[in-house]
DNA sequence: CATGGTAA
DNA sequence: TTACCATGG
C-alpha cells in the first residue's frame, strides 16, 4: 500500500491540475504495477468478476492500459512504464501480510457470491485481486506494439522511477503512492487520469479527482524539513519495510518529534513503541540508496496497428472495430505530439547542419 | 477504469 | 453540452 503521507502534504506543496495540459510535452514516469493493480481491481462488472478473454484469462489491466495511456499521448504526454523487479529483502513480509489478506478476501468473496451478495462480492473480488507476472508480461508486450516505452526496474519500480525524475530524464512519476517521494522523486503525479469521477467506497456517491502535482522541494520546505527528514516521519507513520509503523504516532506526532529531536535515532526510546523490532537505519538507507538502473533508453515509435489487433483482438478477444478506433487516435496523437520529438539536441542540430 | 450509446 | 448507464472481454 505504501507510506501514507496524505495528511502531511500542505496545499501549498500541491497543484491541482483542471486538465492535463499542463503536462504537454512531458516525459511521465508511470508506476506500472501501481496502473495495473487498479485497473485490475476496478474493471470488474457487477458481481466482481473480471474482464476476461475466451480462454479465461483476465483482461482488464490490458483493457485499462490501453485506454488510459492512449488518453495520455492525445494529452501530448510522453508516457513511460516502470516496472517491479525483484521486492527488497526487507519487503517480503509485507508481501506475505498481503498475501494472507487477499486469500483472506478470496474465501469471503465465496460466501459472498454463496448468499448473492453482490456489493459485498464485488468488494471482495477487488480485494483479492493479485497481479501475476502473466499479466505484467502481457502489459509489456502491448506497450511494446503502442510504441511507448517500459523500464524493467532491478527492485522497486519507484525507486527507479525517482531515479529518472531525479537524473532529469522525465518531469514526474506518476502513482497513487506517495513512496516515490520518499525515494527522491522532485515531483509526483496523482490522479493521472481525465476521467475524473470515482465512487466512494461502500457509499453511492461520487467524488471528483482531478491530477495533481506535488513538488518534492516545496513539501520539505513547507514542512521545514530535509528530505532525509521526511523518509524519518514515512517510517514512523509506515512504510512497505514496517508496516505497522510506531504505536500512537500519527503525521501530527510523526512531524512534532521529527522537528524536535532532528532525526528518528535521536528521538527518545520510549517514545517509539513496536510490536516488532525495526531496523530503521536499514530502511532509511534502502530509501536514500535504492538499486536502480540507468540502462534504459526512452523512445516512443509509431504505434503498430497490426502489432496491437494481435495481441488484443486475436489474442484476448477484444473487440476489432473499438480496438482500431483506439489505434486510430493513438497514430494521430503521436503524429501530433511524440514524432520526431525524440531527438536529443545535440543529435537535432546534426540532423539539421 | 473507460467507452459509447441514449436521454435530457 | 452534459449526465447517466450498461457494457467491455
Amino acid at each position: 500500500m505504501g507510506v501514507n503521507l496524505k495528511d502531511l502534504i500542505p496545499p501549498e506543496a500541491k497543484v491541482v491540475l483542471d486538465d492535463l495540459r499542463v503536462l504537454r510535452g512531458k516525459i511521465v514516469v508511470v508506476d506500472g504495477y501501481n496502473a495495473l493493480y487498479q485497473f485490475l481491481a476496478a474493471i470488474r462488472g457487477p458481481d466482481g468478476s473480471p474482464l476476461m478473454d475466451s480462454s479465461g484469462r483476465i483482461t482488464s489491466h490490458l483493457s485499462g492500459l490501453f485506454y488510459r495511456t492512449i488518453n495520455l499521448v492525445e494529452e501530448g504526454i510522453k508516457p513511460v512504464y516502470v516496472f517491479d523487479g525483484n521486492p527488497p529483502e526487507l519487503k517480503i513480509k509485507e508481501l506475505e501480510r498481503r498475501k494472507a489478506l487477499r486469500e483472506e478476501a478470496a474465501k469471503k468473496y465465496e460466501e459472498a457470491v454463496k448468499e448473492g451478495d453482490l456489493e459485498a462480492a464485488r468488494r471482495y473480488a477487488m480485494m483479492s485481486s493479485k497481479l501475476t507476472s502473466d499479466m505484467v508480461e502481457e502489459a509489456k508486450r502491448l506497450l511494446k506494439v503502442m510504441g511507448i516505452p517500459w523500464v524493467q526496474a532491478p527492485a522497486e519500480g519507484e525507486a527507479q522511477a525517482a531515479f529518472m525524475v531525479r537524473r532529469g530524464d522525465a518531469y514526474a512519476s506518476a502513482s497513487q503512492d506517495y513512496d516515490s517521494l520518499l525515494f527522491g522523486s522532485p515531483r509526483l503525479v496523482r490522479n493521472l487520469t481525465i476521467s475524473g469521477k470515482r465512487k466512494l467506497p461502500r457509499k453511492d456517491a461520487y467524488v471528483e479527482v482531478k491530477p495533481e502535482v506535488i513538488e518534492l522541494s516545496k513539501l520539505t520546505e513547507k514542512l521545514g524539513i530535509t528530505r532525509e527528514q521526511l523518509i524519518d516521519i514515512g517510517i514512523l507513520l509506515g512504510t512497505d519495510y514496517n508496516p505497522e509503523g510506531f504505536e500512537g504516532i500519527g503525521p501530527k506526532t510523526a512531524l512534532t518529534l521529527i522537528r524536535t529531536y532532528g532525526s528518528i535515532e535521536k528521538i527518545p526510546k520510549g517514545y517509539l513503541r513496536t510490536r516488532e523490532e525495526v531496523d530503521v537505519v536499514k530502511i532509511k538507507n534502502y530509501f536514500l540508496h535504492p538499486p536502480v538502473t540507468a540502462e534504459y533508453k526512452l523512445e516512443w515509435i509509431e504505434p503498430d496497428q497490426k502489432g496491437i489487433v494481435e495481441v488484443l483482438v486475436k489474442d484476448h478477444d477484444f473487440n476489432e472495430e473499438r480496438v482500431k478506433n483506439a489505434v486510430e487516435r493513438l497514430s494521430k496523437a503521436y503524429k501530433e505530439f511524440l514524432k520526431g520529438r525524440q531527438l536529443g539536441l545535440d543529435q537535432w542540430f546534426k540532423k539539421s547542419s
